[in-house]
DNA sequence: ACCAAACTCTCAGAGCTAGG
DNA sequence: CCTAGCTCTGAGAGTTTGGT
């Protein structure tokens, strides 16, 4: 076998998961060209473009989004081994983990502690939510692990992809839009609960490339919020699917596909560098893994 | 048509390593 | 120690595409 440069396998990790030589480049700290360089030879290697152009941007091929994971796993395993083992530690004091959660990840908390209680019962864990979103948390080391939908933009965090998920929309049983074909029209025709966000969001985005308007009389905190108040009303809420089946599974609502393409939720999970080596930080994050990819479907 | 953004390519220079 | 070969880098120009 031609001996091979496994540091490109590092890149490629990163060409995958931004889809962008620009920002790979930033979060490795190389230059754009020398990434260039780098999807050159990776193009050599594997005989595939890998990342192609679509307008402005690069989009994965196929043969590139079927080596997304596998890619991601491989990497994660050669740094646990050369790191040593990913072990929570027997002896030592207690130890409480503060996780930011946003409620995309509530659906992981209650497996997600069954499993630390069972297997760590010396490790604690605090969730707070998303209000205080700020990077610096993350860095001064007040969160040791931020869960959700993450659009972190400090270039040294660790940024792992725990799952993915489509949109659906929620309205109550009986509602006019549990029966029949869900058209683009007929979408837009009842008064939807949006969602507070500091930015637009990728269903806004669509909303907008797809020229639609809804009214969202009613603005809610959370999707937990949404899909309740449209069990009991006939607002129209759009939240992840797996929160509908998993978290809230007893409300009895009806669930419908969308009438138009919005690209699918991504939950991550992000931390410091500062944690990278820490051991009993990597064991939470391999069961915070473990958890999520029960969740995909 | 013009401008901006993102990627690609070429070039020259620097650093590292192996071999003589 | 010197040299050749390789790799990486930044600079700068070119290409493609989208937005105005």
């Amino acid at each position: 076998m031609q001996s091979m440069d496994l540091n490109l396998l590092v890149t490629l990790d990163h060409l995958l998961r931004e889809v962008s030589v620009t920002e790979t480049a930033r979060r490795m700290g190389l230059s754009a060209s020398a990434v260039s360089r780098a999807l050159d030879r990776l193009r050599e290697t594997t005989g595939d473009p890998l990342l192609v152009r679509a307008g402005r941007r690069l989009v994965l091929t196929a043969r590139a989004e079927a080596m997304r994971e596998r890619v991601e796993q491989v990497v994660e395993d050669a740094q646990t081994t050369l790191r040593g083992g990913a072990e929570v530690p027997a002896e030592g004091p207690a130890r409480t983990f503060v996780i930011r959660s946003s409620d995309l990840a509530a659906a992981l908390t209650a497996p997600l502690a069954a499993k630390i209680h069972a297997d760590a019962p010396r490790i604690r864990l605090c969730f707070i939510s998303e209000g205080d979103s700020d990077e610096e948390a993350l860095r001064d080391g007040r969160i040791h692990l931020e869960l959700g939908d993450l659009e972190i933009k400090a270039p040294e965090m660790r940024v792992r992809r725990l799952f993915r998920d489509r949109w659906v929309g929620v309205v109550r049983k009986g509602h006019p839009l549990s029966k029949g074909n869900v058209t683009k029209r007929r979408f837009a025709a009842h008064a939807h609960v949006g969602l507070r966000r500091a930015g637009p969001s990728a269903l806004e985005r669509a909303l907008r490339a797809h020229r639609i308007e809804r009214d969202v009389p009613l603005i809610l905190p959370n999707h937990h919020a949404a899909i309740a108040v449209a069990a009991q009303s006939d607002f129209v809420a759009v939240v992840p699917e797996y929160l509908v089946e998993h978290v809230m599974p007893t409300l009895g609502v009806h669930i419908f596909r969308l009438p138009f393409e919005v690209p699918p939720l991504v939950v991550s999970q992000a931390w410091h560098p500062r944690f990278d080596a820490d051991p009993t930080h990597r064991w939470l994050r391999t069961r915070v893994q473990e958890v999520c990819s029960s969740l995909e479907r």
